[in-house]
DNA sequence: ACGCATTGTCATTCG
DNA sequence: GTCGAATGACAATGC
């Protein structure tokens, strides 16, 4: 690795550290306790057994697999994550210790393995425990990864096989700086091997990557799996540069180590995901979410982009353990509002990561007093109070977007329907003025015939015809027709003229 | 690849 | 002057 990208993962992590550790005790004193999980712990590592032995089956029937069994819960179809179904137990899986004190920080940052795999590339010294515990918690297994990986966890390789700007770990038993824990070269070269044999797969497209123990005495006579696998991630966001995700599957009854063929088996107790973003995602937050001032440079920028982006994926780790959350997101498929679900999410983890009092519902829906009121209630840091006025302000704009848009369409609409009635009112007018014109044309046609109908049978004293030219017919109010002149007619005309 | 529709967000105006 | 609503403009996203 890099001397620059050492330095960067070490600041990244520090970051990192700092945010969980912050979050983590922020949810401590506001009285927030880690979930239990929902079903006991042996009830759902036998349901994860069944299930793998499912899956087992299918991946025998389908021909594949050379060994490894490595079982990836749903691939969020809109992130490209590989989701593990027990995502639910994360909670369970990162309370190693119950009596961590609170001012040590938070299990994920407590736990060495995990904060060696998070936030370092440095070498932990770890133990390895002899456990005979039945059900050893999420440090053991840590502790037994961290032996035989024991640094460099999210080294970024990239994927040749396809130029996708993928990130993946460098084998690690190739590696002549991970300072091997005597006895375990085998192991590692094991790993090596499972995670050669993992990227030969074409996983990146599947949902549930696994391989068949063949064998299944294997899975009797060892009781530990370890695998670790590392998958990548398709850019989530647009700047994304690079992701490395790095999933390790724990699968254990009990550990021992008969030889030093070190053989995995698939008994499944736990499984945890550990996704790390080196990358950057610039999350819809402002500087001033986080308390401080508009980076005054690029680099400074960029620094903070670090840090946002990391925050949001760590809330991701912390949060996700919500079954609504994960629920949210692996089964909904992507709509044409998966751009508003995720703006909603991403406003209610950040509210939660900075343990806001209010929910982003109460935060927007609240009245301006009520708001206030509730603000003022409660003592709240800079940024929780920029971060309650953003959400809040955006969410009014989105609702007042939404209805000015709504206006819109329904004056639009009556609009055309005003349009659509003087249509047909100036059809209609103009149907009527034919037909006017029409019946107009028809009685003056009756009249004139009438006309010389009555002149043809008009005789004077001698017998002769009355010229109509001479002669003009006169329709006095009393009923009568009078024959007058036309020169009379025209004189008298004249005559009452004014 | 391109166009279109939808939606969220920001900046600005208005009451 | 302040605040919230309204709205135009822009960008992101999905189809």
């Amino acid at each position: 690795m890099v001397g620059s990208e050492v330095n960067d993962l070490d600041k990244q992590g520090y970051y990192d550290k700092h945010l969980i550790d912050t979050s983590w005790q922020q949810d401590i004193g506001l009285g927030v306790e880690w979930e239990e999980p929902r079903v006991p712990f042996c009830e759902w590592a036998g349901e994860m057994q069944r299930a793998r032995k499912q899956e087992q089956g299918r991946i025998r029937r389908e021909g594949e697999g050379q060994g490894v069994l490595l079982t990836f819960g749903n691939l969020d179809q809109e992130t490209g994550e590989i989701l593990p179904d027990c995502l639910l137990q994360t909670s369970q899986v990162l309370k190693h210790s119950p009596s961590t004190p609170c001012s040590q920080g938070s299990p994920l940052t407590q736990n060495p393995l995990l904060a060696a795999l998070l936030f370092t590339n440095k070498p932990t010294t770890l133990k390895v425990k002899s456990s005979t515990q039945p059900l050893p918690d999420l440090q053991y297994y840590l502790d037994l990864l961290e032996v035989h990986v024991p640094e460099r966890p999210c080294a970024p390789l990239v994927d040749t096989r396809e130029n996708n700007n993928y990130l993946l770990p460098e084998p690690l038993g190739e590696s002549s700086e991970t300072g091997l824990v005597s006895g375990t070269e085998p192991l590692t070269d094991t790993l090596a091997d499972l995670i050669e044999l993992e990227l030969s797969h074409s996983f990146l497209d599947a949902n549930i990557h696994s391989s068949p123990l063949d064998n299944p005495n294997q899975m009797n006579s060892t009781a530990c799996e370890e695998t670790l696998s590392t998958h990548t991630q398709r850019d989530v966001c647009q700047d994304h540069t690079s992701t490395v995700t790095l999933a390790h599957t724990l699968y254990q009854d009990e550990f021992t180590q008969k030889d030093s063929s070190h053989t995995f088996s698939s008994l499944a107790d736990s499984t945890t995901l550990f996704h790390i973003e080196s990358a950057i995602e610039p999350v819809a937050l402002d500087m001033s979410l986080y308390g401080v001032d508009p980076p005054a440079s690029q680099s400074e920028a960029e620094e903070a982009g670090h840090i946002h982006s990391d925050h949001t994926e760590l809330f991701d780790l912390c949060l996700l353990s919500d079954s609504e959350e994960v629920e949210a997101q692996t089964a909904s498929p992507p709509t044409r509002g998966a751009r508003r679900n995720r703006s909603t999410c991403h406003d209610e983890q950040h509210a939660r990561a900075l343990c806001l009092p209010l929910s982003v519902d109460d935060i927007v829906g609240l009245s301006a007093d009520a708001f206030n009121e509730a603000v003022g209630d409660n003592e709240l840091s800079q940024a929780q109070l920029v971060l309650l006025r953003d959400i809040r302000r955006r969410g009014k704009n989105k609702m007042a977007a939404q209805s000015c848009r709504k206006r819109k369409l329904d004056k639009m609409v009556d609009l055309e329907a005003e349009v659509e009635a003087l249509r047909e009112k100036s059809e209609r007018g103009m149907r009527e003025r034919e037909s006017n014109v029409r019946a107009l044309r028809e009685t003056k046609q009756k009249l004139r015939k009438l006309y010389y109908k009555v002149f043809s049978q008009l005789r004077d004293k001698t017998g002769k015809l009355y010229s109509p030219r001479e002669y003009t017919l006169q329709h006095s109010s009393n009923g009568h027709v009078y024959l007058l002149p036309r020169t009379a007619h025209m004189t008298r005309q004249a005559a009452t003229r004014p």
